[in-house]
DNA sequence: AATTATAGTCAACTTGATTGACTATGTCGT
DNA sequence: ACGACATAGTCAATCAAGTTGACTATAATT
């Protein structure tokens, strides 16, 4: 594809190239760490139960998927030394779900490689166009949401 | 969530909203005008097959899917009137999907829809900013497929 | 002409989700 | 305080959308 080919793609490629762009290149980086076996999904989760952990409703809402694929999810990922369920303070049907050692360094490592691919986008094109291009998106995700059921992450296909 | 929230999310979040945001704006409007059965693949699709159709495995590689999957998305579009097979002009082998009419009418649909969603963003952020946010993009995503395997458009999650 | 590669389809399988039911617990109205 | 209703999380079954490997007909290569 030619940067010609590129500059005519229309605003839902863009959104899509650009966000599959980072989330792979993310997720190689992830790979080298040792963390081969965490998805796109999985770091959302993460981010999500930052930093005092989250229960299944929460993470549901938040990912766009039913509480019982939450439930799966959490499965995997407690089998796999990321996360760990607790039961709720206050709602005894409720469990909590908190980040293991092992899942904060897959947070930590995420911010990092993010802020590494920041740097490089910042190169390309300028500290100050970074930053509009953020706060444009910001602002635009923004006003759709303001009055409405908000965007889930998950990417609809 | 406020401004405030969406205002400290990392860029992989930022680029997921805004594709579900406008993907999911586009998709309701064309299930109002009788193209509910239309995901956002194939209207994907639908823009790699114009203007003079697409092989099979053209579009796999398009859209990061195998050509399995594409048979069957196509075998789906060719019963509800979308697109139709045809057979290839010098390979015997292979078949070149086309759009019908009412294929074209999605295609018509989606781009005034967008030119609407895009319209009502310069309104919030000004035209020099939209333009200076796509080109922005356009130039992260070439970058970072310059010397790699072409991105594929479908999200990994 | 023989060998190797490819396009598209087939059937079977896998993955990651959804659905509806269930139990234990929480909330609300009287 | 109690009964009715709602909810959190889990269960098993199901489904959608993909992948895999095999196959045939055709194309390309040696």
């Amino acid at each position: 594809m030619t940067h010609e080919v590129f500059s005519k793609l229309d605003l839902t490629s863009l959104l899509s190239l650009s966000f599959s762009t980072s989330i792979n290149e993310l997720h190689e980086r992830l790979s080298e760490l040792g963390f081969g076996d965490i998805r796109p999904v999985h770091g959302f989760m993460f981010k999500c139960i930052t930093p005092n952990g989250a229960t299944g409703i929460e993470l549901a809402e938040y990912l766009g998927i039913t509480k019982q694929a939450v439930s799966k999810m959490v499965d995997y990922l407690e089998k796999s030394g990321y996360v760990m369920r607790k039961t709720h303070p206050t709602d005894k049907r409720g469990k909590i779900i908190v980040l293991t050692e092992r899942g904060w360094l897959v947070v930590k490592a995420k911010e990092k490689i993010l802020t590494e691919i920041e740097q490089r986008w910042i190169e390309n094109i300028g500290t100050e166009r970074l930053q509009m291009l953020k706060e444009d998106l910001t602002k635009l995700v923004y006003e759709a949401n303001e009055d409405k059921l908000p965007t889930r992450l998950r990417p609809v296909w």
